[in-house]
DNA sequence: CATGTTACGAACTAGATAGTTAATTAATGT
DNA sequence: ACATTAATTAACTATCTAGTTCGTAACATG
């Protein structure tokens, strides 16, 4: 079909017009919304005109949903070269936490995207074939985890991988989308260079705690003095 | 001005069309978004026509505004009333966890307007004088808390209650605003009946045992048997 | 009860916005 | 070289949407 190995200076390249028209939508669906982003706007802000989002995408909403597919999948893909498989439970769930972190870090336009999508109750997502299963990964590697550190001893309290994905997710997904609510509210900038380090070490140290179970009420600290 | 004291049955009557018009407002931006939620639509939902809201507020942010506002403030109010001072810190602190986890299931349409506003880079909050200082009489409880934990020596972390807060309602927030993502990737509707509960106690064990210490890497737990 | 003011309704408008039509030019295969 | 298909452009349209105009009826006040 469409298939020459890239002949960079071609004054026709659907692949590349197709990708410029994503990578544009998306910078203006994170911008302002899947209400408040104006196809013209989108089109303007490209070499290319408003026809072609309709001849490649159909519709305003279809490239939403392609967008939204672009960015899972892409994020996605860069968690999976992680390895926290040979590390101790402990280190390895603390590592992951903050992989979670320097991720959420990393991909700002995404999270806000995730933002979006859940005012819309997720409508579109579940429009989209390409992105029902693709959490599973995570969840299976954070299972091990879990086995490994309750089999070590190092975890005492009982946990469910989802949940325990959830709280890290959290507090990740919250300083980056939420600062600037939070900001306005209490004078502090969370996503921040000089609050990030101290952050990044809170989550895996809030797992850690968690997990070796120094919360519940029958699991005092050792070193007690009241 | 228009102060009759609330003579129930007359045919015009500023405050309650106001009041209608903030309601009905506020359940279509927290469905729609901004840009999404429609002024016509606000009006057909109503007695009123749209006239009234261009009468009452000017415009569709300045309606937004007062939508802003009004949940903000209603939402702080309820947070008031909430009494852990008598508590012991380690209980006060699960407490306050406890309830900030009740506040945001029970405020779900208010926890949708600050995802929005997040979007919006909070510009809109920022415009509205009356929300500026709302964040601090939390702040000062948790303050306390912490002040009181080191003391008695139940918590050994060295914390911030900025972060403290932070810690809790990233959990909070995100299990109610970003459910349908989640439920979408993951299969858990996490706002249902069925999980509430235990995500409730994990919420308040979470902060406490970050707080005791147990995560920090020179605080093993006391059964260590590796 | 006359008069001014406040609250309200119906219909209208200018501009924006998603989506289209139809003609045109570049690449490709034969 | 030529016919076919894929990619692209420019101009157009129907509808929607925030905001307005203007007239009117209820209420308060002297």
């Amino acid at each position: 079909m469409t298939s020459q190995p890239a002949a960079a200076e071609r004054q026709r390249d659907a692949d590349r017009t197709k990708a410029e028209i994503l990578e544009v939508a998306r910078r203006e669906f994170a911008r302002r919304g899947y209400a408040g982003a104006r196809v013209d706007e989108i089109a303007d802000l490209m070499r290319t005109t408003k026809r072609m989002i309709y001849y490649y995408f159909g519709s305003k909403e279809q490239l939403y949903i392609a967008v939204l597919e672009q960015a899972y999948t892409e994020v996605r893909e860069a968690e999976r070269l992680v390895d926290v498989e040979h590390l101790a439970p402990v280190e390895a769930i603390r590592t992951l936490a903050e992989l979670t972190f320097d991720h959420h870090d990393a991909h700002r336009e995404f999270i806000k995207l995730v933002a979006i999508e859940n005012i819309h109750q997720a409508e579109h997502i579940r429009k989209s074939e390409v992105l029902a299963n693709l959490g599973t990964p995570v969840l299976d590697l954070i299972g091990r985890i879990l086995r490994a550190g309750t089999a070590s001893g190092d975890f005492v309290t009982e946990a469910d991988a989802i949940d325990v994905h959830m709280m890290i997710s959290s507090f990740c997904f919250f300083r980056v989308a939420n600062q600037h609510t939070f900001g306005a509210l209490f004078g502090r900038d969370m996503a921040a260079q000089e609050h990030r380090d101290r952050l990044r070490r809170m989550v895996g140290e809030m797992v850690v705690a968690y997990l070796r179970g120094a919360g519940s009420p029958d699991h005092p600290p050792d070193q007690g003095s009241r």
